[in-house]
DNA sequence: CTACGACTTAAAGTCGGGTTCAAGTCAAGA
DNA sequence: TCTTGACTTGAACCCGACTTTAAGTCGTAG
Protein backbone atom coordinates (compact mmCIF):
# COMPACT_ATOMS: atom_id res chain seq x y z
CA UNK A 1 0.00 0.00 0.00
CA UNK A 2 1.26 3.50 -0.70
CA UNK A 3 2.55 5.61 1.87
CA UNK A 4 -0.43 8.19 3.34
CA UNK A 5 0.13 11.61 2.69
CA UNK A 6 0.58 13.01 6.65
CA UNK A 7 -1.36 16.34 5.78
CA UNK A 8 -0.99 17.15 9.72
CA UNK A 9 0.54 20.07 10.76
CA UNK A 10 4.18 21.13 12.13
CA UNK A 11 4.11 23.02 15.12
CA UNK A 12 5.38 25.93 13.19
CA UNK A 13 2.46 26.26 11.29
CA UNK A 14 0.11 25.81 14.26
CA UNK A 15 1.85 28.52 16.09
CA UNK A 16 1.60 30.86 13.41
CA UNK A 17 -2.25 29.99 12.95
CA UNK A 18 -2.54 30.60 16.50
CA UNK A 19 -0.34 33.26 16.95
CA UNK A 20 1.98 32.41 19.41
CA UNK A 21 5.84 31.49 19.46
CA UNK A 22 6.72 27.58 18.67
CA UNK A 23 8.47 27.91 22.17
CA UNK A 24 5.21 28.27 24.30
CA UNK A 25 3.78 25.46 22.17
CA UNK A 26 6.60 23.16 23.57
CA UNK A 27 6.83 24.79 27.35
CA UNK A 28 3.25 23.80 27.48
CA UNK A 29 3.27 20.26 26.62
CA UNK A 30 6.06 20.19 28.90
CA UNK A 31 4.44 21.59 31.03
CA UNK A 32 1.32 19.10 30.74
CA UNK A 33 -1.12 21.90 29.39
CA UNK A 34 -1.06 20.05 26.16
CA UNK A 35 -1.15 16.42 26.02
CA UNK A 36 2.13 15.31 24.12
CA UNK A 37 1.87 15.37 20.62
CA UNK A 38 2.78 12.85 18.47
CA UNK A 39 5.99 12.88 16.49
CA UNK A 40 6.65 11.87 12.89
CA UNK A 41 10.69 11.58 12.75
CA UNK A 42 10.58 13.21 16.51
CA UNK A 43 8.72 16.23 14.79
CA UNK A 44 5.35 17.23 16.75
CA UNK A 45 2.37 16.78 14.01
CA UNK A 46 -0.94 18.46 14.96
CA UNK A 47 -4.57 18.42 13.74
CA UNK A 48 -5.80 21.25 12.25
CA UNK A 49 -8.18 21.74 15.27
CA UNK A 50 -4.86 22.37 17.41
CA UNK A 51 -4.68 26.19 16.91
CA UNK A 52 -8.56 26.38 18.63
CA UNK A 53 -7.32 23.87 21.53
CA UNK A 54 -4.69 26.43 21.41
CA UNK A 55 -7.40 29.46 21.60
CA UNK A 56 -9.47 27.95 24.31
CA UNK A 57 -6.40 27.59 26.70
CA UNK A 58 -5.87 31.28 25.65
CA UNK A 59 -9.37 32.07 26.10
CA UNK A 60 -9.16 30.41 29.79
CA UNK A 61 -5.72 32.33 30.85
CA UNK A 62 -8.51 35.85 29.97
CA UNK A 63 -10.41 34.26 32.75
CA UNK A 64 -7.51 34.63 34.69
CA UNK A 65 -7.03 31.04 34.99
CA UNK A 66 -3.40 29.94 35.60
CA UNK A 67 -1.61 27.34 33.69
CA UNK A 68 -2.29 24.66 36.52
CA UNK A 69 -5.63 25.32 36.93
CA UNK A 70 -6.32 24.96 33.37
CA UNK A 71 -4.45 21.48 33.60
CA UNK A 72 -7.21 20.96 36.35
CA UNK A 73 -10.03 22.01 33.65
CA UNK A 74 -8.72 19.90 31.28
CA UNK A 75 -7.94 17.00 32.69
CA UNK A 76 -8.49 17.13 36.18
CA UNK A 77 -11.77 15.52 35.33
CA UNK A 78 -13.45 11.90 34.72
CA UNK A 79 -13.57 11.88 31.06
CA UNK A 80 -17.20 11.72 30.64
CA UNK A 81 -17.45 15.38 32.55
CA UNK A 82 -19.00 17.77 30.19
CA UNK A 83 -17.21 21.28 30.02
CA UNK A 84 -20.34 22.75 32.15
CA UNK A 85 -19.33 20.21 35.02
CA UNK A 86 -16.02 21.42 34.86
CA UNK A 87 -16.00 24.99 34.24
CA UNK A 88 -18.52 25.38 37.29
CA UNK A 89 -16.14 23.64 39.55
CA UNK A 90 -13.65 26.10 38.92
CA UNK A 91 -15.76 29.39 37.77
CA UNK A 92 -17.24 30.20 41.13
CA UNK A 93 -13.88 30.79 43.52
CA UNK A 94 -12.44 32.86 40.79
CA UNK A 95 -15.20 34.74 40.05
CA UNK A 96 -14.78 35.41 43.72
CA UNK A 97 -11.27 36.75 43.14
CA UNK A 98 -11.94 38.47 40.65
CA UNK A 99 -14.47 40.44 42.58
CA UNK A 100 -11.56 41.08 45.14
CA UNK A 101 -9.39 42.29 42.71
CA UNK A 102 -12.09 44.68 41.20
CA UNK A 103 -12.59 46.15 44.31
CA UNK A 104 -8.84 46.22 44.96
CA UNK A 105 -8.52 48.15 42.09
CA UNK A 106 -11.56 50.69 42.53
CA UNK A 107 -9.68 51.21 45.70
CA UNK A 108 -6.63 52.36 44.24
CA UNK A 109 -8.47 54.53 41.39
CA UNK A 110 -9.67 56.47 44.17
CA UNK A 111 -6.60 57.05 45.94
CA UNK A 112 -5.24 57.82 42.70
CA UNK A 113 -8.12 60.45 41.63
CA UNK A 114 -8.04 61.83 45.11
CA UNK A 115 -4.04 62.34 44.93
CA UNK A 116 -4.55 64.55 42.00
CA UNK A 117 -7.21 66.99 43.03
CA UNK A 118 -4.52 67.49 46.30
CA UNK A 119 -3.04 70.58 46.31
CA UNK A 120 -0.89 70.22 49.73
CA UNK A 121 2.95 71.12 49.19
CA UNK A 122 4.23 68.91 52.40
CA UNK A 123 2.90 65.60 52.72
CA UNK A 124 2.76 66.52 56.47
CA UNK A 125 -0.46 68.87 55.58
CA UNK A 126 -2.02 65.84 52.73
CA UNK A 127 -5.05 64.87 54.15
CA UNK A 128 -5.52 62.57 51.73
CA UNK A 129 -2.49 60.98 52.85
CA UNK A 130 -3.70 60.84 56.08
CA UNK A 131 -6.68 59.56 55.78
CA UNK A 132 -5.43 56.49 53.82
CA UNK A 133 -2.64 55.81 56.00
CA UNK A 134 -5.02 55.78 58.90
CA UNK A 135 -6.96 53.06 57.07
CA UNK A 136 -4.38 51.26 57.37
CA UNK A 137 -3.31 50.73 60.80
CA UNK A 138 -4.16 52.45 64.09
CA UNK A 139 -2.77 55.86 63.16
CA UNK A 140 1.05 56.06 64.00
CA UNK A 141 2.94 59.50 64.77
CA UNK A 142 2.64 61.64 61.85
CA UNK A 143 5.58 63.98 61.98
CA UNK A 144 7.43 64.58 58.29
CA UNK A 145 7.24 61.54 56.45
CA UNK A 146 8.70 62.48 53.34
CA UNK A 147 9.75 65.74 54.18
CA UNK A 148 13.19 65.74 52.74
CA UNK A 149 11.14 65.32 49.56
CA UNK A 150 8.91 68.58 50.23
CA UNK A 151 12.03 70.64 50.15
CA UNK A 152 13.38 71.93 53.66
CA UNK A 153 12.94 70.22 56.98
CA UNK B 1 31.08 65.74 77.28
CA UNK B 2 28.57 62.62 78.06
CA UNK B 3 27.36 60.61 75.37
CA UNK B 4 23.60 61.47 74.10
CA UNK B 5 21.80 58.06 74.02
CA UNK B 6 20.63 57.62 70.67
CA UNK B 7 16.67 57.09 71.08
CA UNK B 8 16.69 56.15 67.32
CA UNK B 9 14.90 52.66 66.08
CA UNK B 10 16.91 49.81 64.90
CA UNK B 11 15.31 47.81 62.01
CA UNK B 12 13.72 45.17 63.98
CA UNK B 13 11.23 47.95 66.33
CA UNK B 14 10.78 49.51 62.55
CA UNK B 15 9.45 46.46 61.06
CA UNK B 16 7.32 45.65 63.87
CA UNK B 17 5.78 48.75 63.78
CA UNK B 18 5.61 49.04 59.94
CA UNK B 19 4.36 45.33 60.38
CA UNK B 20 6.79 43.90 57.32
CA UNK B 21 10.02 41.31 57.93
CA UNK B 22 13.41 43.18 58.37
CA UNK B 23 14.84 42.08 55.05
CA UNK B 24 12.10 43.67 53.22
CA UNK B 25 13.66 47.23 54.80
CA UNK B 26 17.15 45.50 53.73
CA UNK B 27 15.84 44.86 50.26
CA UNK B 28 13.64 48.23 49.89
CA UNK B 29 17.13 50.15 50.96
CA UNK B 30 19.62 47.93 48.19
CA UNK B 31 16.80 48.84 45.35
CA UNK B 32 17.08 52.64 46.56
CA UNK B 33 13.67 53.05 47.63
CA UNK B 34 14.84 53.69 50.65
CA UNK B 35 17.52 55.97 51.49
CA UNK B 36 20.82 54.61 52.73
CA UNK B 37 19.97 54.55 56.49
CA UNK B 38 22.81 55.89 59.32
CA UNK B 39 24.71 53.45 60.82
CA UNK B 40 25.68 52.86 64.13
CA UNK B 41 28.04 50.62 64.62
CA UNK B 42 27.58 49.19 61.34
CA UNK B 43 23.65 48.75 62.59
CA UNK B 44 20.81 50.75 61.10
CA UNK B 45 19.24 53.54 63.05
CA UNK B 46 16.13 54.69 61.93
CA UNK B 47 14.04 58.19 63.66
CA UNK B 48 10.41 57.37 64.68
CA UNK B 49 8.55 58.41 61.40
CA UNK B 50 10.33 55.53 59.59
CA UNK B 51 6.98 53.67 59.96
CA UNK B 52 4.95 56.32 58.51
CA UNK B 53 7.43 56.64 55.44
CA UNK B 54 7.44 52.83 54.82
CA UNK B 55 3.13 53.30 55.44
CA UNK B 56 3.46 55.86 52.36
CA UNK B 57 5.18 53.31 50.43
CA UNK B 58 3.13 50.89 51.05
CA UNK B 59 0.17 53.32 50.36
CA UNK B 60 2.01 53.87 46.32
CA UNK B 61 2.01 50.08 46.30
CA UNK B 62 -1.38 49.46 47.06
CA UNK B 63 -2.35 52.51 44.44
CA UNK B 64 -0.19 49.96 42.07
CA UNK B 65 2.63 51.75 41.77
CA UNK B 66 5.60 49.82 41.14
CA UNK B 67 8.73 49.78 42.99
CA UNK B 68 10.59 51.54 40.33
CA UNK B 69 7.94 54.15 39.58
CA UNK B 70 7.73 54.47 43.32
CA UNK B 71 11.51 55.63 43.80
CA UNK B 72 10.42 58.20 40.96
CA UNK B 73 7.93 59.55 42.99
CA UNK B 74 10.31 59.95 46.11
CA UNK B 75 13.48 60.61 44.78
CA UNK B 76 12.69 61.39 40.71
CA UNK B 77 11.59 65.49 40.97
CA UNK B 78 13.80 68.51 41.71
CA UNK B 79 13.62 68.82 45.72
CA UNK B 80 11.39 71.63 45.62
CA UNK B 81 8.36 70.04 43.51
CA UNK B 82 5.51 69.12 45.84
CA UNK B 83 4.18 66.03 46.61
CA UNK B 84 1.34 67.16 45.08
CA UNK B 85 2.87 67.69 41.85
CA UNK B 86 4.84 64.33 41.76
CA UNK B 87 1.55 62.78 42.27
CA UNK B 88 0.01 64.17 39.17
CA UNK B 89 3.36 63.67 37.35
CA UNK B 90 2.79 59.68 37.46
CA UNK B 91 -1.12 59.15 38.46
CA UNK B 92 -2.79 59.86 34.79
CA UNK B 93 -1.04 57.13 33.27
CA UNK B 94 -1.10 54.77 36.11
CA UNK B 95 -5.33 55.19 36.14
CA UNK B 96 -5.59 55.45 32.59
CA UNK B 97 -3.98 51.59 33.73
CA UNK B 98 -5.99 50.83 35.70
CA UNK B 99 -9.19 51.49 33.46
CA UNK B 100 -7.97 49.06 31.07
CA UNK B 101 -7.23 46.09 33.82
CA UNK B 102 -10.67 46.87 34.98
CA UNK B 103 -12.27 46.45 31.78
CA UNK B 104 -9.79 43.01 31.73
CA UNK B 105 -11.38 41.88 34.77
CA UNK B 106 -15.25 42.65 33.73
CA UNK B 107 -14.45 40.89 29.91
CA UNK B 108 -13.34 37.96 32.48
CA UNK B 109 -16.44 37.99 34.76
CA UNK B 110 -18.70 38.28 32.19
CA UNK B 111 -16.67 34.88 30.54
CA UNK B 112 -16.96 33.16 33.69
CA UNK B 113 -20.21 33.73 34.14
CA UNK B 114 -21.55 33.29 30.82
CA UNK B 115 -19.81 29.61 31.27
CA UNK B 116 -21.33 29.29 34.15
CA UNK B 117 -24.98 29.61 32.61
CA UNK B 118 -23.74 27.17 30.25
CA UNK B 119 -25.09 23.37 29.93
CA UNK B 120 -23.61 22.17 27.11
CA UNK B 121 -22.31 18.89 26.96
CA UNK B 122 -19.57 18.80 24.44
CA UNK B 123 -17.35 22.20 23.55
CA UNK B 124 -18.07 21.77 20.07
CA UNK B 125 -21.82 22.81 21.08
CA UNK B 126 -20.62 25.59 23.43
CA UNK B 127 -22.28 28.89 22.18
CA UNK B 128 -20.48 30.83 24.73
CA UNK B 129 -17.02 29.30 23.75
CA UNK B 130 -17.94 29.73 20.17
CA UNK B 131 -18.57 34.01 20.59
CA UNK B 132 -15.64 34.65 22.84
CA UNK B 133 -13.25 32.68 20.54
CA UNK B 134 -14.75 34.65 17.19
CA UNK B 135 -14.07 37.68 19.41
CA UNK B 136 -9.86 36.68 19.03
CA UNK B 137 -9.35 35.62 15.61
CA UNK B 138 -11.59 35.14 12.17
CA UNK B 139 -13.15 32.27 13.42
CA UNK B 140 -10.60 29.18 12.72
CA UNK B 141 -12.13 25.93 12.11
CA UNK B 142 -14.11 24.71 14.81
CA UNK B 143 -14.39 20.96 14.68
CA UNK B 144 -13.53 19.39 17.82
CA UNK B 145 -11.20 21.32 19.95
CA UNK B 146 -11.57 19.72 23.29
CA UNK B 147 -13.66 16.60 21.83
CA UNK B 148 -11.14 13.98 24.12
CA UNK B 149 -12.19 15.57 27.07
CA UNK B 150 -15.77 15.95 26.76
CA UNK B 151 -15.55 12.07 26.46
CA UNK B 152 -16.05 10.67 22.92
CA UNK B 153 -15.54 11.98 19.63
C1' DC C 1 27.91 16.69 -0.96
C1' DT C 2 26.53 20.70 1.09
C1' DA C 3 23.73 24.15 2.64
C1' DC C 4 19.43 25.62 4.48
C1' DG C 5 15.41 26.16 7.29
C1' DA C 6 12.49 24.00 10.34
C1' DC C 7 12.65 21.24 13.78
C1' DT C 8 14.52 18.62 18.33
C1' DT C 9 16.35 18.69 23.32
C1' DA C 10 17.96 20.22 27.99
C1' DA C 11 19.43 23.94 30.41
C1' DA C 12 19.78 28.54 31.52
C1' DG C 13 18.06 33.27 31.56
C1' DT C 14 14.26 36.82 32.30
C1' DC C 15 11.02 39.61 35.07
C1' DG C 16 9.56 41.78 39.92
C1' DG C 17 9.46 41.52 44.61
C1' DG C 18 11.03 39.78 47.75
C1' DT C 19 12.87 35.52 51.25
C1' DT C 20 16.34 32.52 52.94
C1' DC C 21 20.96 31.22 53.97
C1' DA C 22 25.75 31.28 55.66
C1' DA C 23 29.11 33.49 57.96
C1' DG C 24 30.45 37.09 60.60
C1' DT C 25 29.86 41.32 64.17
C1' DC C 26 28.09 43.69 68.18
C1' DA C 27 26.52 44.85 72.98
C1' DA C 28 24.60 43.22 77.06
C1' DG C 29 23.82 39.89 80.69
C1' DA C 30 25.13 35.68 83.71
C1' DT D 1 34.51 34.81 79.57
C1' DC D 2 30.91 32.90 77.25
C1' DT D 3 26.48 33.02 75.39
C1' DT D 4 22.56 34.97 73.41
C1' DG D 5 19.84 37.68 70.29
C1' DA D 6 19.69 41.25 67.10
C1' DC D 7 22.01 42.76 63.68
C1' DT D 8 25.38 42.87 59.26
C1' DT D 9 26.67 41.30 54.36
C1' DG D 10 26.49 39.04 49.73
C1' DA D 11 24.66 35.33 47.38
C1' DA D 12 21.41 32.07 46.36
C1' DC D 13 16.78 30.83 46.00
C1' DC D 14 11.55 31.35 45.12
C1' DC D 15 7.22 32.07 42.14
C1' DG D 16 4.87 31.74 37.16
C1' DA D 17 5.13 31.95 32.42
C1' DC D 18 7.78 32.01 29.28
C1' DT D 19 12.14 33.03 26.11
C1' DT D 20 16.66 32.18 24.77
C1' DT D 21 20.63 29.53 23.82
C1' DA D 22 23.48 25.71 22.39
C1' DA D 23 24.10 21.74 20.09
C1' DG D 24 22.20 18.37 17.35
C1' DT D 25 18.71 16.17 13.57
C1' DC D 26 15.73 16.06 9.45
C1' DG D 27 14.36 16.41 4.65
C1' DT D 28 14.90 18.87 0.56
C1' DA D 29 17.01 21.89 -3.08
C1' DG D 30 20.95 22.80 -5.72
Amino acid sequence: MRPVIDTRLPIGEVAAQAGIPTSTIRYYEKQGVLPPAERVNGRRRYDSDMATYLAVIDLAKQAGFSLEEIKTLLYGFSDDTPPSKRWKALAGSKLAEIDQRMEQLAAMKLLLQEGLDCECLRLDDCAVLLTHLSDRRARPNLHHPMSHISGRT
